[in-house]
DNA sequence: CTAGGGTTAG
């Protein structure tokens, strides 16, 4: 960079001497990219205005033209643009500074860099505000790169930069993630005292929120003489990017208060804070604001409050909004299907999620009726209701689109495509679309890792996880998470802690409970259980529920009752408020005959006022989704019944010994229970229902609302066996896959 | 005449 000449900009504020420290340890944000808009044509009233600028020879005045430029720009009417910039050269204006330098603007917001740059380049003299025009027009067109060689070039000419133009250049260092330039442009602005001044100090502040440092912007911010709206939109969202919604609101009520009054961009940067804090109460007190400050009929302003109230399940808020609003863009479609996906995984039961699911679809089809073309967000969002769905095929209806439109390249559809593969228990086409990756994430590497460890592939998890460092993308707990897991899995003690010492040592990551529990569960799997028990007592760990629920499962699975009830008698003592972990501490009593210790456990659940417990499957077959729910009633003798009791027979022969297992179905039932309680658990008949409705070697998809138990579990792998087919179960916990008489979880899956 | 902030996604 060549060496900045003295700028004029009065500044009194002396800067705090952290700003000297500008550690920029660059945090790759993708910045979004404009699409630029297709030209469009005049409306008739600018035609008119446009043609008559040249009539009749009459001598304007330079300033006549800007009124008219500033009409295309916004029409976005780059004839106009040119029709008028040629009536100008006839005028004689073509060498006006000022008229030139508006011109490179009005060019530069039509997309036209080529034409902004010819005209910057006829201009005989050329001062800051028209380098400045340029360098701002490369930035809005996408290019920061170009803006910061045409920023040497200005210096090289020796104009003097202003404190509009180091906020610009700023700016582009800020996409770029340019931080060399950047501290040489701060160096200067803190030796001559400028980050006092709005266009500088804005900057700034945006530049230390990309460095991921949200004291230095809240304190540049502060440093700030005239805060204006966009500083405060700016420190807003900075607050919102690093993670602290709650004080990016604390900041919106400063400005309130502060009498600065917000415009919409604040609006929906303060709507994004609401939606990831979930705070519905402040979301529907901005949206009255937005409705007394005007801004009620503002598209993109209702889109955000929709999702969030979406977001929030205040569904028929949302699609009053929706149904209200006079124009609807593809956001919106987007907004309402990504509302209706993310509450899937809000829902209180299993059954309301799949029904969001399905509406989402439905959204999407609707959608699609009238024409609207998806887009990334689109894509990205089916992706996620099909796995949540375990909707394969709708899964791979949606994939081809995706390469044929190029959308595939964006690493989050792309991530989104690996993982419903892999949650609809296919993964060797989540493999598959993992490898045809150009770019991976953290996220990406993380999906892939913990998909493989989902399928009991703990080898080609570990593979994965080694070539993801190898080309140095940093792990974070939930990777370690997926590699603790797939050690656990294969019994690899050895190579589980020295993951673990890696994850602690070398990259500074302190073990939360899901590591310890991977850890907990390898020990149970091979049968060391007091091992489990040093460890918990090594680590000082108060074991949670899920700890305990581990425990349990596998003295259960080992034999060791005893263990099993001792592990069974401290759980309770947490007074669990999962109603899944009820319904494995009432199994074991059941089958062991306790009936007093079912009562306890019940009169617990009342207490404790624990959902009723709701098992539902369903099974998606050629676009349509089947559900099923457990009913303790015999079943007329159908077609479904008959192939299941068929498989039953044949199933004892082979080892199938019918385990007792509580019914359970909302409503209080006797204590007895017989093999027969059992033998309608929903997923039996809606894996009975797949196998009488597909042929050949089809695999089987079920998605289960509660956690698979022993008794269904055992029956599938033998179902397995003796279909030769393979069946797919994913339930509350994990998936189950099962082929050839085994299941990938090992019979280690959390079974009740 | 030049700027600066923003919706929906894994």
């Amino acid at each position: 960079m060549a060496s900045l000449p003295p700028v004029v900009v009065a500044n009194t504020l002396k800067l705090d001497s952290e700003f000297r420290k500008l550690s920029a340890p660059p945090l790759p944000l993708e910045k979004r990219s404009y699409t630029p808009k297709e030209p469009n044509s005049m409306s008739s009233d600018l035609k008119e205005s446009v043609s008559s600028v040249g009539e009749g020879n009459r001598k304007l005045e330079s300033s006549h033209y800007f009124p008219i430029l500033q009409e295309c720009m916004l029409q976005n009417s780059v004839s106009g643009v040119e029709s008028v910039h040629c009536q100008i050269i006839k005028s004689g204006f073509g060498e006006e500074l000022f008229l030139m330098t508006f011109l490179v603007n009005v060019y530069a917001k039509c997309w036209e860099m080529g034409s902004a740059r010819k005209v910057f380049d006829n201009l005989p003299k050329r001062n800051a505000v028209a380098w400045t025009s340029l360098i701002s027009g490369y930035i809005y067109n996408s290019r920061p790169e170009l803006a910061v060689g045409i920023f040497n070039e200005m210096l090289e000419a020796g104009v003097c930069p202003t404190n509009y133009t180091l906020g610009v250049v700023l700016n582009a260092c800020t996409s770029l993630c340019d931080f060399n330039l950047a501290k040489q442009i701060h160096g200067y602005i803190v030796k001559h005292d400028l980050a006092c001044d709005s266009s500088i100090g804005n900057a700034l502040c945006s530049l230390y929120s990309r460095c991921r440092n949200l004291a230095l912007a809240i304190s540049v911010f502060e440093n700030i003489e005239e805060k204006d709206v966009i500083s405060w939109t700016a420190v807003v969202s900075a607050c919102g990017d690093n993670g602290n919604s709650a004080k990016g609101l604390a900041m919106f009520v400063k400005m309130l208060v502060g009498g600065v009054e917000p415009n919409e961009i604040t609006l929906t940067s303060v709507l994004s804070l609401c939606c990831t804090m979930q705070a519905l109460d402040a979301g529907s007190q901005v949206h009255s604001l937005i409705i007394k400050l005007g801004y009620g009929s503002d598209l993109r302003l209702t889109n955000s409050i929709m999702y969030l109230y979406l977001k929030s399940g205040c569904i028929s808020e949302a699609k009053k909004l929706f149904f209200g609003m006079s124009s609807i863009s593809l956001v919106t479609w987007n907004a309402m299907i990504a509302g209706y996906a993310e509450m899937i995984s809000l829902a209180e039961d299993a059954l309301s999620a799949y029904l969001c699911g399905i509406e989402a679809l439905q959204i999407f089809q609707q959608m699609n009726r009238l024409g609207l073309r998806p887009d990334l967000y689109t894509f990205s969002s089916l992706f996620s209701v099909c796995s949540s769905l375990v909707a394969l095929e709708q899964g791979e209806q949606f994939h081809a689109p995706t390469i044929k439109t190029g959308f595939l390249s964006d690493v989050i559809v792309a991530t989104a495509l690996v993982n419903m593969y892999n949650k609809c228990g296919s993964i060797n086409q989540a493999s598959k679309a993992f490898l045809e990756m150009s770019t991976r994430t953290l996220i990406s590497w993380t999906s892939m890792i913990t998909a493989f460890a989902q399928h009991g592939l703990s080898e080609q998890a570990l593979h994965v996880f080694e070539d993801m460092r190898r080309v140095g993308v940093r792990p974070n707990k939930i990777t370690f998470v997926g590699v603790l897991s797939a050690c656990s899995q294969a019994g690899m003690v050895d190579q589980a802690f020295a993951y673990y010492e890696m994850m602690k040592n070398e990259y500074r990551i302190n073990p939360v409970m899901d590591h310890y529990a991977c850890l907990i569960d390898m020990f149970v799997r091979l049968d060391r259980i007091d091992e489990a028990f040093d460890f918990i007592k090594k680590e000082n760990l108060i074991p949670n529920e899920f700890i305990w629920s581990i425990l349990i499962a596998g003295c259960r699975s080992k034999g060791k009752l005893e263990l099993a009830f001792h592990a069974a008698e401290q759980l309770l003592e947490l007074e669990p408020k999962d109603s899944e972990t009820y319904l494995l501490l009432l199994n074991m009593y059941v089958s062991a005959g306790r009936w007093k210790d079912v009562s306890r456990v019940r009169k617990m659940m009342r207490d404790a006022k624990v959902d009723k417990i709701v098992d539902w499957s369903w099974i998606s077959i050629q676009n349509k989704v089947h559900s099923f729910k457990f009913s303790s009633k015999k079943h007329h003798q159908d077609e479904l019944t008959e192939l299941l009791d068929d498989l039953i027979e044949r199933a004892k022969p082979l080892g199938y010994k019918a385990e007792t297992a509580l019914e359970i179905d909302g409503e209080e039932k006797e204590e007895a229970t017989t093999t027969s309680a059992t033998a309608h658990h929903s997923e039996k008949m809606a894996v009975a229902f797949g196998l009488i409705n597909t042929s050949g070697k089809v695999e089987i998809r079920v998605t289960k609302s509660t956690g698979m138990c022993r008794d269904c579990h055992s029956f599938i792998k033998i179902v397995s066996l003796l279909t030769s087919r393979t069946v797919i179960i994913r339930d509350s916990k994990r998936l189950h896959k099962f082929h050839k008489g085994e299941c990938s979880c090992k019979d280690f899956g959390g079974l009740v």
